[in-house]
This record gives C-alpha cells, sequence and structure tokens, in this order.
DNA sequence: TAATTCTTAATAAAATTTATAAACATTCAG
DNA sequence: CTGAATGTTTATAAATTTTATTAAGAATTA
C-alpha cells in the first residue's frame, strides 16, 4: 500500500508552485533545491504534470514552470493519479481506469471475493484524496510553518504562460 | 496504492483455510489447486501466516495447514500487514511500525506537509480493513455463491494441529 | 545569435516483487 | 523402525517496477 517517491517528490514540487502561483515561473533547479528533489527526476514529473494540463512552462532566461490551474481546483487525488496511476489497489475496482486483472481465477461467473473490499478500500483513500486540494495542501504547510496567523497574499503580475 | 499479489494469494488461500476451519488440514497443493496459486509462491506465504500465529501445520500423511485462530478474531488488516507490511502508505504515519522517513527534508524542525493527508489516508484504510475479518469475508464469498439462503455447518472433529 | 531553459527519448541502476529449486526435517501408517 | 508424505528452510533467480541519469534537441528572449 505504499506510495511512491515520485507522487511525494510531485506534490512536494507543487507545494513550491502553489506557494508562487501568482508569482514568476519557477525553474525546476529552484524547485529541485528548495525541496531537495533529484533534478533529472523531478524533471519528468513536471513534465507529466504538464501534458496532464497542470502546469504550464515556458523555455529561456525567465523561463520555468508554473501552476496553470487554480489552487483550488487541483486535488491531490488528481496529481496522484497522474503520477502514479489509478488510486485503487486493485484494477479491477478502479473507477477512472477499471480493467478485468490479469490471471484472476474469478473472472467467470464466480465472482470476486476480493473485490468488495478492495472497492471500499479504494473509495476511503478516494474520499480522503479527492476533498484535498492544493490550495488547503498549501494553507495547512504555511500555517503549521508561521503559527496561527494566516493572512493570504493578494494576486500581482497576471501569468502569460500558457 | 498497489496491493500485492502475494497478498491477494494470502486471502484466497485463508478464504479456503477459513472454509475448512472445523475441518481437516489441507495441503498446500490442495490450496494451490484450489485457488491457482503457484505452489512455491503459496509455501512462502503459508508459512509467513504460520511465524504470525495465524496457521498452524503439520508434515505427514493427513498432515497439512489449519486456520488456528477463529475467523472472527482475523482482520484482514493483520493478514495484509504480515504479508506486505505497514499499511500506512509512508512509514512515519503507520501506528504499527512508525519509521521516520529517510531522507526526508522535513525530518527537522519544520513538519512535513505530507504527513498529516497520509495520516488520513492510512486511518480510512485501516478502519476498512481492520474492521473486515476472515469470517465475513467467508460469508460473503458463500452467499455470493450460493444465492442468500445461508447456514451455518456446525463443528466436526476438533482440531489437535499446533 | 547565444545563453538559458525546457523537451524528449533512451537507457541504466537499484529495489522490490514474484517466484523456483533443492536439501532437509517431521509425522504417521504400517 | 522404516518409508512415504508432507511441511521447512535457505538460497537464488527471473521479472517487473521504481528511481533515476544522460545526452542531444528545441524554444525563448535578451
Amino acid at each position: 500500500m505504499k506510495f511512491s517517491r515520485k507522487s511525494e517528490y510531485g506534490l512536494r514540487a507543487l507545494l513550491e508552485l502553489t506557494k508562487a502561483y501568482d508569482q514568476s515561473a519557477l525553474r525546476r533547479s529552484d524547485i529541485a533545491e528548495a525541496q531537495q528533489i533529484p533534478v533529472g527526476f523531478l524533471e519528468t514529473i513536471l513534465l507529466e504534470l504538464k501534458r496532464a494540463g497542470i502546469l504550464g512552462s515556458r523555455p529561456g532566461v525567465q523561463g520555468g514552470y508554473k501552476l496553470i490551474k487554480h489552487p483550488e481546483d487541483v486535488s491531490l487525488g488528481q496529481v496522484i493519479r497522474i503520477l502514479d496511476g489509478p488510486l485503487a489497489p486493485i484494477a479491477c475496482v478502479s473507477q477512472t481506469a477499471y480493467q478485468t486483472c490479469q490471471d484472476c481465477p474469478y473472472s467467470g461467473d464466480r465472482e470476486c471475493p476480493i473485490q468488495e473490499i478492495m472497492f471500499e478500500v479504494r473509495n476511503a483513500v478516494a474520499n480522503v484524496l479527492d476533498r484535498y486540494t492544493l490550495k488547503a495542501f498549501y494553507d495547512r504547510e504555511r500555517s503549521r510553518r508561521l503559527g496561527k496567523s494566516s493572512k493570504h497574499r493578494k494576486g500581482s503580475a497576471p501569468s502569460r504562460i500558457q
């Protein structure tokens, strides 16, 4: 039931990008340094998030990556699905990527006894992760850092990154 | 968030052993055949369950494996922990096997932003799996097979397997 | 046009999962 | 007491997945 280093890195990177949401783009090297992530691996991760429409990017000076969805519109469940695949512990109960299980001896007329319970597990996990947004994720991290005084920063320069 | 083939095999094997709870021991080859599990791999699994005190066994003619705990006293969570390790998706939120995460940049004074959410995931999963017993697991499988008419079989020969 | 940065694809290293095999020990029927 | 049947243990190997690394290329902007 482990969740991967890849997802962990991805979420930590998104923490930085959420922090910089209404500011300038972040270079992968900046993100890598801030969060202690191997830069090459981070590259892979950021690109996957870009292809999935979460991030935008631009090469060159002043370039970098930027969160293009609103932090309230991205759930941790979405992110983990992009990086690690379905939340379901077994393919035959996935809501987003259903598949019959390979070599399942119950694939015929008798039903799989494990399917039902794993469906409950999937729902329990999805209920937590799909309700938790990047904004909530960042807000919590921030209030942990600063103590209780929470005050939102208001938008500055609008982004032009695609 | 996958759960392993090993746990799946283990649960399916326990389904057979629960079915035979008050009957004679089952040979690994019988279990392997009934559930289509590679016999060599099953061996490993049964031994782990034995060492954990779930199963007893006896060599020789009439030998085999036997469930020595009552099916109501074994949860699927216990089984999966034995075969796959902690339910927690990340070591630092495990209740049964806590460990600081390796290479975590938040291990110092600042707290880990991921820890909190993964703790909720752990609890959600544990809530499902720790409440689900082998008996419930078997009863559901049985009623699925037979339709609604549920009638319990009463104990025959008592077991002497340790 | 050149420096900076992202992009892509290939591949390699490491870890984990999924087995397999072989020599050994125990039990029990006879 | 012996031998057949079965579990026990350890080592190792095959397959898969995860975790990176590298290097050549393409886009952006000063």
